[in-house]
DNA sequence: TCCAATCCATACGGTTACGTATGGACTAAG
DNA sequence: CTTAGTCCATACGTAACCGTATGGATTGGA
């Protein structure tokens, strides 16, 4: 009946970070237990190992990460186009939770459960993208083609690091995105 | 004057296929050493230390990604368009070549040397885009969004996990390709 | 043949991290 | 206050890996 001074949820909080800092490798117990100011003893009181902590934080992740944007685009109001330019917004300038969402990404490639859960949760954004769009694009093949358009142009935002000569790269991407949004 | 058995250049091969397989952290000289059927006895012959082959790595990957595809893609002849389509194809399916590029990438996310050479490769990249845009589309913005989103599109390809409900993925890619270079 | 340079095997110490075991500390209930 | 349950500190054994030191093996040239 004591009091849980370092519950779960501490230890999948610094899991994240550590995950959006170095990507999962460097997701080491001993190190959360340092940040956290305690030693690995709890950690193993509450989790039963290393992966244990891994599969906790990739089920916040899906939970919060959909769920979450969706909403806050959702309240916000407006057609679909409204909605679709704030959805582009509010993805990429959470900042510290898109670089989660990056390390996944690259995490996914060499595991095929975390590729699972990718694969659900792009869906799921996909979906509603597809949604939004179809408000003011009847053509079902267009809206396809413009998901994923703007789906990867949002991704290539944080994965190429080219620039744009004289023009700005943000400036390129909102160009982009207006057309697509046209 | 004894024969090398094992030159660096292997040390490089087989360090490019870790990282392609787990990311840099799974570049690890034992491993190497086992994979090439010895020990790390003469790594330390021909390598200052383990991020001295992580930049001949890089060296070798910046000179050969760039070129290589560039050189077999003006190899092939045609217009602006038709070179587009075969860099884009041949981009997409030298596969192993890919997971490289992709390793980089998000290894760049954390490492600022890494970034500077992929900012350069990925500038080269454009540049060559953008002399292959120029040939058709008049409109200098134009041609910057247009590779942006080409790039952006080559990019999601291998980090989007997401379906396209009955249609495949390949087929919303390429028509969104063909789209772009309309 | 024999030398000398090149390359590799082996052994070592040091570090980091995993997972376990065990005991201690703290808290709420009775 | 006692007690039982909950949570954490500490210590340990094991493993992987880094970088070094040193000696042995191999090979082209004198």
């Amino acid at each position: 009946m004591a009091v849980t001074r370092t519950p779960p949820s501490k230890w999948i909080d610094e899991g994240l970070r550590a995950l959006a800092a170095g990507g999962p490798d460097s997701v080491r117990i001993e190190r959360l237990a340092q940040a956290l100011g305690v030693t690995k003893g709890g950690f193993y009181w509450h989790f039963e190992d290393r992966s244990a902590l891994l599969d906790e934080m990739l089920d916040r992740w899906e939970k919060v990460f959909v769920d979450e944007v969706i909403e806050r685009v959702e309240r916000g109001g407006g057609d679909g186009r409204a909605k679709l330019e704030r959805l582009f917004a509010l993805a990429s300038t959470v900042g510290k939770l898109m670089k989660i969402d990056l390390a996944v990404r690259d995490w996914a490639r060499r595991d095929k459960a975390v590729a699972a859960r990718l694969r659900r949760v792009d869906n799921r954004r996909i979906e509603y993208m597809r949604s939004l769009f179809s408000d003011f694009c009847p053509d079902e093949e267009e809206v396809e083609v413009r998901c994923r358009l703007v789906f990867s142009l949002w991704i290539g935002n944080y994965f190429i690091a080219a620039d744009h000569g004289s023009r700005s790269r943000a400036d390129v991407v909102s160009m982009a995105l207006s057309r697509l949004l046209a």
